[in-house]
Formats: C-alpha cells, structure tokens, sequence
RNA sequence: GGACCUGUAGCUCAGUUGGCUAGAGCGUUUCAUUGACAUUGAAAAGGUCACAGGUUCAAGUCCUGUCAGGUCCACCA
C-alpha cells in the first residue's frame, strides 16, 4: 500500500469493477425486499452542476439498503427538458446567424435531438464519475416510444375522466421565447414601474380620472370600474365613458373588487390583458377582441397603433394624451412583474386555448395519501409545506408552443359544428360538445374518431416537461416488464431538492396516484440547497458557482460527498468550501493509512509464523492492554448501534459525523496509539481487535465514500470482492 | 399581506422525545515528530447559545413577545 491514497489510481479503475461484476443491475429476488429509488432524471441539455452531486443521499441509501440484504434498483433516466433545452438550442443557433423560424418543425426536432444525445452521453459520465451505483442496464429518456406511448395513455385517461379540458384563457406568454408558461414558470419580479393618471371623457359631460400602469390597453377596454360604496363616483355608475384615443364608447360599472384607496378608485377594464380584469369582464358579460398579438404587437384598433409593439404604443399613446390634454400626472409605483424565468422578459397576458388539468380532485388524492401515511414525508416540517401546496394548486396549462416535447395527442374535427349530435358507436364516449370537437387518441387515429370521415388536424402543441416528469416513477417502470414493475413499484424513497416540491413532488403523487391507483413513492425524503463556504446562494451572476468535477480533480470523488453530508441538518441547506473538501480528503487519506497500519503489521506477524523461533513476544500482554481492548470492542459496538438508527432514521449526516469522530479520534488517535506496541510486537488479539472493528467501520463508511472503503477493503477481502456483497 | 425556516466559537455549521464542566470542521497559538498518515500528533485560546419574559428540580432545547436575516406563496389597476 501506498502511504497515501491517491483518488485517481482508483476511482475509474473500481467503477468499472462494480459494473463488470454486475453489482448495479437490478434482478427481481421473490427472496429479498426490494428497494427502489427513481433518480430525478437531469437535463439532456446541460452538465452536472453540484445540485446534482447531491443525489449522494440517493446513493447512500441504496448501497445501505443493499448492504442490509435488500434488492436495491436506483434507475436512471434524462428528461428532454422541453422548453429549456429549446432555448439553450436556438441560443446556440443564434451564434451561427439563425434562428428556429429557418427550419421547419421536423428538422428543428431533429437537431435538437442529436444535440442533446451528444450531451448525454456527457452527463452520464460525470454520474459515474459520481460513484453513483446507478443500474446502467435500464437507462430511460423522456422521449423514449415506450414513455412517449405511457404518457399520451396519461393523457387520454385525464381527457376521459374530464379532468382535462380545453379552455380560452389568459396565460402567461413569453413573446419572445413563442410560448406560454405555467404560473409555476412565471418569475415575479420587483421593479419600480410608473402609475399614469388618466381623465376618461363622460359622454354627457365631465371626466372620470382612472389610475392605470398600461396605458396602451385603453385600445382594449370594455369599462370603467368602481366600487359600489364609493360616494365620489356613485352618481356616475352606468354612465357612458368616451374612450381616449379609440373613441369607442363603453359602461361605467361597478364592482367590490375596486380598492378604493389605491390610485383614484377608478379603474379601467382591459379582458384579454389582465388576470383580473379578465374575471371581471367575463362576470359582467364585457367582450372585446384582444389588441395585443403573440408577437407582442397592437392588433385590432384600425389605427396607427396596430402594428407598433407594445412598449412604443405605451409611449405614442402618452404622447397623444398629453396632446388631447388628458394625461395628468404619473406617479413612481413599486410593482410586481412577471417575467419569463428563462429569459426574463416580461410577459404578456394573453387569451389562448390551451389544455387544462383539472387540479382539485388529483390534489385531493394525493393529500390523502400523505394522511394516510402512504407516503411519508421527511424531514416532516416538509409535510405542512407540501399540504399547503396541494390546497393552492391551480388548475395546470399543460400546452407548450414548442417543438421540442411529447406532441399532444389531440385531434380537432373539421365537420365540427356546436352543437354537435353524436352518431354511431365509436364516438359515444366522448363528450363532444364540452370540447367543441377536440378527441384525444394514444396512437395518431386512422380517421376522424367524430365524423368518422374529415382530414382531421393534431394539436400543433406539446407537453409542458413537468407533465411527462410528473410520471416518472411509473413511466419508467412500466416500460420494463409487469412483474418487474409490480416488484418495484410503489418506489420506496423519492429524494430530491425541496425546491421542487411544488413542480415535481407534488405533481408525481398527483399524476402518479391518479394512473396507478397508488402512491408513486413510501418515503419523500428533501435535500436542501447547496451554498458557497459563506453560505450564500451560488450564482453565475456572483461568479461564487463551485464546479463538482474540479473539485473531484483535485480532491477525490469521496471528499466531495462526504463535504456535501458531513455536518449538516437533513433537508437544511448546505455551505461548501474548498476547505471542506480538503477537509474530507484528509479523513479518506487518514482512513486509507489506518488501514495501512493494520495490513503492515498483519504482514510482519505472518512473516515471522515462518520462523516459529522469531515470533516476536508480547510486550505488554497484560490486564492494562487487556482493558483497552475490551473498551475499544464496547465502543465499536455502541456505534454500530447508534449508526443503525440513524441510517434508518434519514439522519445520515449523524452518521458520517460518529464515523469521522469514531475512526479518526478514537480507533486512529486513542486505541491504535494505545496499543501501537502490542500491534508492532504480535499481540493477535490486539491485531484482530482492531483489524475487525476498522473492517466494521469501512463498511458503514460505505455508502458515505465507496472508493476508499473499497479500495482498503479489497485489500483485506482480496481484489474481487467488493463490500457492497460483504454487507453489513 | 400569508406561511415556513434561521439566529450557538473568528468563519461554516451540528446539538435527535429538556438532563453531567455546550461540540465538530476550517482558522488561530504553542509544542512534538526520521517507521501508518505533515493530507500527522499532543495541548491551548475562543461562546452572557440574538434579546426580553414565562413553564420546570432542570431550558441552547418547550411557550409568548421583540429584533435581525433568509426562503416560498399571494398581490391593487
């Protein structure tokens, strides 16, 4: 043994050791327990970023539990990451002078798929690099046939079930990006902005002054706005207002809704370019057709303005109310925008169709499952969260105008005529009229599942990511053999960052209970979030973003994980330095020369059993040395049984903590020293002692450092024996 | 505005049903060391556990309030 341990000698040279042998591939054992963790599938697009090396907890816990005897699955897959993985493409296509309007829809898909399978095979790398005991033989993708057929399945089931519907409604559209966003999606964003006050002509006379941020969507106002109680305006109700610029005459109404302490208590009311306004039109039966396209530019007005983007028209439409002497002041406003969270942009409400899911009976399944025990939340102050997220959960846009994602199998009839009266068999299922000629079918229908004759037309969209992702846990399996999956399946632990819990988490159990009738997952188990050494949030825009690999280079797989566990709170984020890890490659080092230690004197003792005559004597063979022994058997045992617990109790970070504490400052600093003279002149008890609590010890270290503890293991084990079948 | 989290050594953080002189890593100081390891060892300095009350034989730990920081959600034109 070399007296220092050096990562690269051995990392690449052991992953491939646990591959060959097989120890990753998943078998169905009737014998065994299963344990089944899903890995939450990375990007295609992009490569691995510390977030990711924080799936460490997912490999401790299956090379524990296989360890333990169970039969562990940790699969894996990459999810086409639609939206973002299009923008992270057409930002590349950018640099070579293009864009996505120079392709057709085929060719767009098809290189942005031979993109993203060059990137994959990147990602898998560095998983690997990882030390992750992830079961190669199974790997998924998104946009694998077998999941695309399972999640258009989803789909229809949704459709048929009626909790999925078409609607018109405002979404949250990215005018430059070319599609909408999920409210998840939109980021808020606090910005000073300016509040205009306006005068609105009254027909029979006088003005009203409204307050208003967008001035240029008195182009599309249905009314002005204010609240019943408001003596001020009381006597103007019903009244006709003359519209600025546009001249179209419009109501003068009344609603609760009205603050009439915020601006002058007077509000206009645009339907197709406000959340709100939209609710209110539509509940006092106010129409007009929208005045802002999907390109972000005035439509509609029959005037100078159609045409102009929205912010020149702002600015036109200030000028020409100044003009016209009915502009009266603007005021700072501290307001809140939402903004694409790829591009930042400001968004556009706009009115589209989109595709709807039907939250509130999935929500209330999944909240009976986390009652019910099915599935259990870890750390649990993550249970009030995740209840509270599926009580708020609005209904889901699922429809994305992107081209890169699962298409939406939804087929529109030409013949469709409202109302419609079904005829013939194959059509009774459907609710026609409730989706205004939409039906949904798995696989592309040879005719018109309606009229049974027209060229019917697919739905140009496709699925938001988090839509396939949310069936993940099944999807994947299912797509493997039914015994199989119905082995694996409810999965025993999903871990992932808290951050997702809304996005991911809760939709899984939504989606996932929803397909199977069960729950995707027994155990959720949250990760926090990984800062820099001061504890701040890493950022490209702070320059303080720490890449995993370099740290791996330098300091060795095992530093890395042991830094992101050691001496944090389960599910608490965590702060790593540079120090840390340096710290943490000094504990493998220290480990790896104990190890030394016992193998040189183990070695000395052999030699000499070959000459009976120089067998060296015992130095101390008495009562003291004795003593220290019996202590030092005691101690490992009350460790062992402390580290049972907490490996099953999720606080591994209290685990790694005892064996750092145990193995470098009692077994290393205390007892080894202890006993150096015994252990130089052949006391076998002494060497057997200590040769068999640091053999206990490497092995739950483990899951914590596998390249080290294997390294020192197949020392004492023999090359081809690897710890993970030694077990615990 | 709502919810949740955090405030413990110079820095980053542990402290598991309340219980011996409050801990770790890194940093600092002193000393040691040519045979497991300098990626080392021995020792030391350093904390009114944010603040103020309360419960208790006993509070870093439980309760109330205050202050400070953070995260998520909602949001008024």
């Amino acid at each position: 043994m070399e007296s220092k341990f050096t990562p690269s000698l051995f990392e690449g040279r052991i992953y491939e050791f646990w591959e060959k042998k097989g120890l990753f591939t998943a078998q169905i054992d009737k014998k065994k327990k299963p344990f089944s963790i899903i890995l939450p599938p990375p990007n295609a697009n992009g490569s691995l970023h510390l977030g990711h090396a924080m799936f460490t907890y997912e490999d401790i816990l299956i090379r524990f539990h296989k360890m333990m005897g169970y039969e562990t699955l940790w699969l894996l897959g990459l999810d086409h990451a639609g939206f973002e993985t299009q923008y992270v493409f057409e930002k590349h296509l950018k640099k070579l002078g293009k864009s996505r309007f120079d392709y057709k829809r085929e060719e767009l898909f098809q290189m942005i798929l031979d993109y993203v399978n060059e990137n994959k095979k990147n990602i898998k790398g560095q998983l690997r690099r990882l030390g992750f005991a992830l079961d190669w033989s199974r790997e998924k993708f998104t946009m694998d046939p077998a999941i695309v057929k399972i999640v258009h399945g989803t789909f229809k089931k949704l459709f048929e079930k009626g909790l999925v519907y078409r609607a018109n409604r405002l979404i949250n559209y990215c005018t430059y990006c070319g599609t909408s966003l999920s409210d998840l999606e939109a980021e808020n964003v606090d910005r000073e902005g300016l509040l205009y006050f306006i005068n609105f002509p009254i027909k029979t006379g006088g003005t009203i002054q409204i307050a208003t941020t967008r001035p240029e969507t008195i182009l599309g106002d249905v009314a002005v706005m204010v609240n019943p109680k408001d003596k001020r305006y009381q006597s103007l109700i019903g009244k006709t207002v003359v519209l600025p610029v546009s001249k179209r005459e419009v109501p003068i109404i009344a609603d609760e809704y009205v603050d009439m302490k915020f601006g002058t208590g007077a509000v206009k009311v645009t339907p197709n370019h406000d959340f709100n306004d939209f609710e209110i039109a539509k509940k006092h039966n106010l129409s007009y057709p929208p005045i802002i396209n999907f390109a972000g530019r005035i439509q509609n007005t029959n005037s100078p303005y159609d045409g102009l983007k929205v912010t020149s028209a702002r600015e036109k439409i200030l000028l020409d109310l100044k003009e016209l002497g009915l502009f009266v002041k603007e005021d700072k406003h501290q307001m809140v925008i939402k903004t694409c969270y790829k591009c930042s942009r400001v968004l556009e409400p706009l009115p589209k169709e989109q595709w709807f899911i039907k939250i509130k009976p999935l929500a209330d399944a999944a909240k009976k499952l986390i009652k019910e025990k099915k599935t259990v939340i870890f750390p649990k102050r993550f249970e009030k969260q995740l209840i509270r997220i599926l009580d708020n959960f609005i209904d889901w846009n699922i429809s994305r105008q992107v081209v890169w994602g699962i298409r939406i199998p939804a087929y529109y009839c030409k013949n469709f005529k409202f109302p419609y009266v079904p005829q013939g068999k194959q059509i009774s299922n459907f609710k026609l009229n409730q989706n205004n000629g939409w039906f949904v079918s798995a696989e592309k229908p040879e005719k018109c599942l309606i009229c049974g004759a027209c060229d019917f037309v697919q739905d140009e969209d496709t699925f938001d990511t988090w839509f396939s992702s949310a069936q993940w846990p099944f999807a994947t399996l299912q797509t493997e053999s039914k015994e199989f999956s119905d082995y694996f399946y409810p999965t025993s632990v999903m871990e992932t960052g808290h951050d997702i819990m809304r996005a991911w988490v809760a939709r899984m159990m939504m989606i996932g209970d929803f397909a199977t009738g069960k729950q995707p997952f027994n155990t959720v188990f949250l990760h926090g979030m990984v800062r820099d050494g001061k504890g701040q949030k890493m950022s490209k825009s702070k320059g303080n973003v720490i890449d995993p690999i370099l740290l791996m280079d330098k300091y060795g797989t095992d530093a890395l994980r042991a830094a992101l566990i050691f001496g944090t709170k389960e599910g608490g984020d965590v702060s790593l330095s540079e120090e840390k890890v340096k710290g943490m490659r000094n504990f493998a080092n220290k480990i790896w020369n104990v190890g030394r230690f016992i193998e040189l004197n183990s070695s000395v003792i052999l030699n000499s059993f070959q000459d009976l005559q120089k067998i060296p004597k015992q130095v101390r063979n008495d009562k003291e040395a004795q003593e220290i022994i019996k202590q030092l058997q005691k101690e490992a045992k009350e460790l062992k049984k402390r580290y049972m617990i907490n490996m099953k109790k999720y606080r591994f970070s209290q685990a790694l903590n005892d064996l750092h504490e145990f193995i470098w400052h009692r077994l290393a600093d205390y007892y080894v020293e202890q006993l150096k003279d015994e252990l130089k002149n052949g006391n076998m008890s002494a060497l057997d002692t200590v040769k068999s609590v640091y053999l206990e010890n490497i092995k739950m270290l483990h899951p914590f450092m596998p390249y080290v503890t294997e390294a020192v293991g197949q020392v004492f084990y023999g090359k081809e024996t690897s710890l993970l079948q030694i077990g615990l």
